[in-house]
DNA sequence: AAACATGGCCTTTTT
DNA sequence: GGCCATGTTT
């Protein structure tokens, strides 16, 4: 979004008429001819209370599956139609990114063009807009770096040692947590320094920290995700005609997933719907109707609304207790359950009625949720019907478990459920690990979404680093991130000595590159020094023209490539024998692709619009979408997702509830409410999968089932393979070995409350195997049957599936799949060159 | 300064 | 099982 666009009519000066909002719309007598009428087209009555109410304050409290989405975007796209606002008056915050992509493109869809002009994004990219324009206003400017949670630890870590705090049990992580959380209370730290009992040592040199991470932030003209929100806060508080512009300019604002806002997300959206004009008092401004043919008229400025004052902006906010699961971060779930007291006169809409999942579903997810004690009781309830029942299943280890899933998709595939309707949950990132090599192997298309390992990369960091250099440059960090990679001979002594010289000369250290002369260095590092300095400086000629001038939409993604090949990065991958140097010089000419696709999406997109949006749109996946592949993920970041077909695995006490969380107060409460978000995302099948043993960091261990699981009813719940079956004796066999079993093998034997009991038919068993044996079958070195030649009719045998059949082969070099029927474990797809399969 | 070896720690979830 | 920090060697 441009500023030309954030500028847009009504900004200040003119402001469309509010309908008094205690009443029946306007328009109401007249129903047949509002321009919203097809916006409320298959809503029911609560849906449409939730579009069509107009006031100050209203609190939509929306269940899992009950619309929500498609009520927020109608109700914007009706205020537009209805011209009760400008594109531009309009802020609508979402938790995700991609949330905010969709929501953009539901409401464009909706109203068409005039959807531009909004704001609609998460929490931190409104904040960044806000503070890159008004940086100025406190000590900052506007090219500010934003400081992940890796680059904030990575000064906290230097702060520690610097302070020697680990003598007083203050860890960087434990720091770095703890001033997270005060920042979203809005604490700084003289504020915690006058409540914390100072008399403590601990106490104070952790305030010493805090005090001195702040002021290296504010040196390196820098932002962490915390002060994001913040940091603006303090700004509308500090200077009240800034804040007066946004409350001007917003006048209606939404807030999706408002069960997961902080304090400090509560204070922002507080600040922009107070009334403005407490500070200036000139109130005025045009006001456009809405004329015949949609052309506007403007009304000369009146004296206000009735009372002579200007009102706050409309706050509208969605949210359910149920699903608010961020606590951990900050949230506060009072935001949400005290928003009547907090908004006096606000009107609350109950959205219980579930579109999404079938009645066995939402009773399982109703079944759990209640046994939260802490909550207003709320029962989803839906007419489609009953569906299929939950599918439980047991594996001997994760593996197994992993192979069940994989066989179950291929299941539901042959069935014609496209892959893109299935998901898999879990609860620890490190999960996916072993759902990833089963899946490989079975040749599954699969994409891990939210997993920020691309940019998490050292070699894009690196990058990253080079671009924040030109960008910033009193981002210290970033320099002494870069300035020795690749390696040129520049050690620890020398950083500092520059670092010194910086200091003594008042200069950045950036600025004391270009006297490399004056270090006193030995002639080689200084030459050294000398030529990164110029190939920075001819970056930021690119990138950076002399103001006035515009770069060329490619200078970000030319920019980096000089800047990679000049500074003999990508030479030093090239010379390196390292087989993972040709993965990062891979890795890096993806880089450069995703900075020229944001030019071709952003054709004005400057420096800093690249680096925000990496900064917070980290994780690659949401801007590529997951179509024809099955989609990967930790429960939190399923929330506000759906799918036809839902696997969550691993449910196992200590898994969830995670172990940490149990002993938390209010940690198993968040936890239940967790699952239960998982089960919700499913539409028409949940599967609930755990196993017997998990190796958990080497150790195998041996997993109990989840609590959660009894509190499904038995009824609703069918046990492909119960944790009875499998902890029975005998009960050790790879599943892989045995045979398929079609659905029927485990019959529903198992209960939920019978775990570990030996009343279970063995009929299906075979007498050999041993846990240990399955606990990590997956070998770790790299097989290559790459070559291997197969052909439909040959014989193989397989590792873990015995001997089979090739039915056809599929696909081209490293990626040729066999389809392969095997004699007792059914019908598989292999990737040839990974199988561990031999002819026969 | 760089390359290599060893031992400790760990893992919750994310903008 | 893997990351990171520290220590040792060249």
């Amino acid at each position: 979004m441009t500023d030309a666009q954030a500028a847009a009519p009504g900004a200040a000066s003119v402001r469309p008429i509010i309908l008094d909002g205690t009443s029946a719309p306007t328009w109401a007598a007249d129903a047949s001819s509002r321009p919203d009428e097809d916006l409320l087209d298959g809503l029911n009555p609560q849906q449409r209370e939730a579009v069509t109410y107009r006031g100050q304050a209203l609190l939509i409290v929306a269940g899992a599956g009950s619309g929500k989405t498609s009520v927020l975007t109608r109700r914007i796209a009706s205020l537009l139609r209805n011209r009760e606002a400008w594109p531009s008056q309009i802020l609508a915050i979402t938790f995700t990114n991609k949330a905010a992509g969709e929501m953009r493109e539901r409401v464009e869809h909706l109203v068409g063009d005039s959807a531009r002009g909004m704001w609609i994004s998460t929490f931190h990219s409104a904040c960044v807009r806000i503070l890159r324009r008004e940086a100025e206003q406190f000590g900052f400017t506007k090219s500010f770096t934003i400081y992940d949670s890796g680059d904030s630890r990575a000064l906290i870590k230097r702060l520690v040692k610097e302070h020697e705090a680990d003598a007083f049990g203050l860890t960087p992580a434990a720091t770095q947590s703890r001033i997270s959380k005060l920042k979203n209370e809005l604490a700084d730290a003289e504020s915690y320094a006058r409540t914390a009992n100072m008399s403590d040592p601990a106490e104070r040199v952790f305030v010493e920290l805090f005090a001195a991470y702040q002021r290296e932030l504010q040196r390196a003209n820098a932002f962490d995700f915390d002060d994001l929100i913040g940091q603006t806060v303090f700004l509308f508080r500090a200077f009240p005609q800034v804040a007066d512009v946004y409350r001007r300019r917003f006048r209606h604002v939404l807030v999706d997933e408002y069960q997961d806002t902080n304090h400090a997300q509560y204070a922002l959206i507080h600040e922009l719907t107070r009334p403005p004009g407490a500070s200036t008092g000139s109130a005025t401004g045009g006001r456009p109707l809405a004329g015949s043919g949609g052309m506007m008229i403007f009304e000369a400025p009146s004296t206000g609304s009735g009372t002579g004052e200007e009102d706050g902006a409309s706050l509208t906010v969605v949210g359910d207790s149920d699903q608010s699961i961020y606590a951990f971060r900050g949230a506060d779930i009072r935001n949400i359950s005290e928003f009547e007291k907090d908004y006096p006169g606000a009107t609350v809409v109950l959205l219980e009625q579930n579109y999404r999942s079938t009645q066995n579903i939402l009773s399982a997810a109703n079944a759990v949720i209640s046994h939260n004690f802490d909550r207003k009781d709320k029962r989803l309830w839906t007419d489609v019907g009953e569906g299929e029942k939950i599918i439980g299943f047991t594996g001997y280890s994760q593996h197994d478990e992993a192979q069940f899933v994989a066989d179950e998709i291929e299941a539901l595939r042959r069935a014609g459920v496209d892959y893109s309707q299935i998901a898999v949950f879990y609860r620890t990132n490190s999960q996916s690990r072993a759902l990833e090599e089963i899946f490989i192997r079975s040749a599954l298309p699969y994409k891990i979404m939210g997993g920020t390992k691309f940019y998490e990369r050292a070699e894009i960091k690196d990058a990253l680093a080079y671009l924040v250099a030109v960008a910033n440059p009193a981002d210290e960090m970033a320099m002494r991130r870069i300035i020795n990679r690749p390696r040129r001979g520049i050690g620890d002594v020398t950083i500092e000595t520059i670092a010194r010289y910086a200091v003594d000369q008042q200069i950045t250290f950036r600025d004391a590159l270009a006297n490399s002369s004056a270090l006193g260095v030995g002639p080689k590092i200084q030459a050294a020094i000398a030529h990164l300095d110029a190939v920075l400086a001819e970056a930021s000629e690119i990138m950076l023209p002399a103001s006035g001038e515009l770069a060329p939409p490619t200078a970000v993604a030319d920019g980096l490539q000089l800047l990679l090949n000049k500074s003999g990065y990508y030479d030093a991958l090239r010379a390196s024998k390292d087989a993972q140097d040709e993965a990062r010089i891979e890795n890096l000419d993806e880089m450069v692709a995703v900075a020229r696709e944001f030019a071709r999406n952003n054709p004005e997109g400057t420096l800093l619009d690249f680096l925000t949006e990496v900064a917070l749109v980290s994780d690659a996946d949401d801007l590529e979408d997951a179509s024809g592949s099955v989609s990967l993920m930790t429960l939190h970041t399923a929330k506000g997702l759906e799918y036809d077909a839902v696997f969550v695995t691993g449910v196992e006490e200590d898994l969830i509830p995670h172990r940490i969380s149990a002993g938390e107060p209010g940690g198993p409460q968040e936890e239940r409410r967790l699952f239960y978000v998982g089960i919700t995302r499913a539409r028409k099948r949940l599967y609930l999968s755990l196993a017997m043993t998990r190796a958990q960091f080497g150790e195998v261990t041996v997993a109990m089932p989840s609590r959660f699981l009894q509190e499904i009813p038995l009824e609703l719940l069918h046990w492909r393979q119960s944790p009875g079956d499998v902890n029975s004796r005998g009960g050790t066999q790879s599943r892989a070995l045995n045979a398929r079993r079609g659905g029927f093998g485990g019959s529903g034997s198992g209960s939920g409350k019978r775990y570990g009991d030996d009343l279970v038919p063995l009929a299906r068993r075979e007498p050999t195997g041993n846990l240990e044996r399955f606990a990590n079958k997956i070998p770790s070195k790299v097989r290559d049957n790459g070559d291997m030649e197969l052909a439909p009719g040959d014989r193989i045998r397989h590792e873990d599936f015995g001997d089979g059949r090739v039915d056809a082969v599929t696909g081209e070099g490293a990626k040729r799949v066999a389809h392969v029927r095997f004699d007792t474990a059914g019908p598989k797809k292999l990737l040839i060159k990974i199988a561990p399969i031999s002819k026969l």
